[in-house]
RNA sequence: UGGGGCGUCGCCAAGCGGUAAGGCACCGGAUUUUGAUUCCGGCAUUCCCAGGUUCGAUCCCUGGCGCCCCAGCCA
């Protein structure tokens, strides 16, 4: 593989942190974490999240720890876990031997947890979900003390033991921080600690039947991975008082510090959980790793190139604003990726058969081809020649529009690395539907693109001999979705599908190299975009491509 | 309407009191057997608005305006 392309660092309110905290000696090293539920697969939005925690200590020289964020077992499988794994392998990263599991510490969270209650800071509440609501109050107004917040500490000890021990079926009784129902963050009002669970947990099975909130786990398990930087989006910015509430009530070990940065948004795509599950459970897309999903599988099926994805989550930077990126920013790191590295080939997606008249029935040549034509060390191949050959439909107008410099009747175009062509006729069916081309090859054009008497021929054009064509399905995938904002409220995002974000080409001819074409590969077949074998419908003689992205067509932008 | 955050080119994004980086997009032009690639050139007298401080402000202050987040026993 070639080495990647270094992307311009600029520079970012992170990395200049780091540098401060660097520089003052306030950690001799830093230590990130990637801390996803698994309670789904990972998308784009995670990979900027992986990127920039996993980037940030390969650049100060620090590590990352891929945590499971695991402490709701009614949402977590074991399946998720592991393909979020493949997934953070795939994207190019190494957690080495730093894998944790939040649920790992949730001995020392108990622990912690009765230690609160002993000092009076945490309570058990008896009141039901809907009355803790209701007593929590608005935006605009300060909540009530429940009636169980004064409850004696030995009474507090007593019931939290027996809501671990599994007295008490779920949803009866949960312990909450009394720290202050006034407060103008929500998030203060007497948030809960521990709920009950009797759900078996993925990672530690049945031994517990509660289980802390998000906030009572994660930054004392940042403490505890001695987490000098824990980085997350800035929906979690007003839980950041509550993270360091726990951190100044507890004994913990490390003083880990919180930073948010803006999550990533994407045009033409859904990036919600539920609006992707939705798509899986009607339907709409053959699974979690359809080509056309922002999904991690999704991208890596389709055949984005992980440097690729890498490169784009370099250039979109990192900051505080809500953003939207636009997804032809992503499409063009893929070809910039691919344009270096893939090799050259010749399909024909919509065959058209031209019969060359002129040239001898039973006459073959073979001629090279590089692989690259910026890149000799890329080598060649040979490609064959012969008397029937097929072309692109969409390379052929009876009557040219204007502009159009491929093949017309009378006119001539170049086959390339082969001879120009001249198209003399046309034969139809009843229908008046193309049935061949017929016309004639000049002998003396195998080099360069001027004729015998001098002319510069406009148009190049792929084609395929019909001797040795390989059969093969192609993929043509497109945006999901056909609005830049899908996911904008008020309006049912289906409503937006686009009704040709795939289309499945069974016919395609393909030049015959490509019957050996190996999984990891991405070609380019010359003037139509990017394509590799799917992964998964592809093998035992069977051709199934996919298009990763077209190539950048200013003809077809300008019509 | 309580609290928190954000507003620099079409989209991202540097800048942190000394006179607007970069990428993508876009527009020219050159090279090209991919209408691809590559290459050159262009692209914010201006930083949400209005005042103020200063020799000097995108950066500081004040007041507006706009957008986002928080009322799960989700993360």
């Amino acid at each position: 593989m070639p080495e990647e392309i270094a992307a311009p660092v600029t520079n970012n309110f992170l990395r200049t942190i780091i540098d401060e905290d660097l520089k003052s000696g306030k950690h001799a090293g830093i230590v990130t974490r990637f801390p996803p539920e698994p309670n789904g697969y990972l998308h784009i939005g995670h990979a900027k999240s992986i990127c920039i925690n996993f980037g940030l200590a390969r650049d100060f020289g620090g590590r990352c720890h891929l945590r499971f964020d695991d402490t709701n077992p009614a949402k977590e499988e074991q399946e998720y876990i592991d393909s979020i794994k493949e997934s953070v392998r795939w994207l190019g990263f190494d957690w080495g031997k730093h894998l944790y599991y939040a649920s790992d510490n949730f001995d020392q969270l108990y622990q912690w947890a009765v230690y609160l209650i002993e000092q009076g800071k945490a309570y058990v509440e008896d009141l039901n979900a809907e009355q803790i609501r209701a007593y929590r109050g608005t935006l605009t107004e300060p909540g009530t003390e429940s009636p169980f917040r004064s409850r004696p500490v030995a009474e507090n000890s007593d019931l939290f033991r027996r809501m671990k021990d599994g007295e008490f079926p779920d949803g009866t009784r949960v312990l909450r921080a009394k720290i202050d129902m006034a407060s103008p963050n929500m998030n203060l009002r007497d948030p809960v600690l521990y709920r009950i669970i009797h759900t078996p947990h993925p990672h530690v099975g049945d031994t517990w039947k509660i289980y802390p909130m998000y906030d009572f786990a994660h930054g004392q398990t940042d403490a505890i991975e001695g987490i000098t930087h824990s980085i997350c989006t800035l929906e979690f910015e007003s839980h950041k008082p509550l993270y360091e509430w726990f951190l100044d009530n507890l004994p913990v070990p490390a003083r880990p510090r919180q930073y948010e940065f803006a999550r990533l948004n994407l045009t033409y795509t859904v990036m919600s959980k539920r609006k992707l599950q939705e798509l899986v459970r009607l339907g709409i897309v053959s699974g979690w790793d359809d080509p056309r999903l922002p999904t991690l599988e999704g991208l890596r099926r389709r055949g984005y190139p992980s440097a690729a994805v890498r490169s784009f989550c370099e250039q979109i930077g990192v900051g505080r604003s809500d953003s939207w990126i636009d997804v032809s920013i992503l499409e063009e790191c893929v070809r910039t990726h691919l344009n270096e590295t893939a090799p050259r080939a010749m399909a024909v997606l919509r065959p058209i058969k031209l019969v060359i008249d002129n040239y001898p029935v039973g006459q073959t040549e073979e001629f090279t081809a590089a692989n690259h034509p910026q890149r000799p060390e890329m080598g060649s191949r040979s490609i064959l020649f012969s008397r029937e050959i097929w072309i692109d439909a969409d390379d052929f107008m009876e009557v040219p529009s204007k502009g159009f410099h491929r093949l017309t009747i009378g006119g001539e175009v170049k086959l390339r690395s082969g001879y120009i062509v001249t198209c003399l006729s046309v034969v139809k069916d009843g229908d008046g539907e193309i049935i061949e081309l017929h016309g004639e090859y000049d002998p003396a054009s195998r080099e360069g693109i001027h004729t015998a008497d001098g002319r510069k021929v406009k148009g190049v054009i792929h084609w395929v001999s019909a001797e040795n064509a390989v059969n093969a399905e192609v993929r043509l995938f497109d945006r999901l979705f056909s609005d830049p904002n899908p996911d904008r409220g008020g309006i049912d995002y289906k409503q937006f599908l686009n009704p040709d974000s795939v289309q499945i080409l069974t016919d395609c001819r393909l030049e015959a190299s490509l019957a050996d074409a190996v999984d990891e590969t991405r070609y380019q077949f010359e003037r139509q975009g990017y394509f590799c074998l799917d992964p998964k419908d592809a093998g035992s003689g069977t051709l199934v491509f996919n298009r990763i992205v077209t190539l950048r067509d200013t003809w077809a932008a300008k019509k």
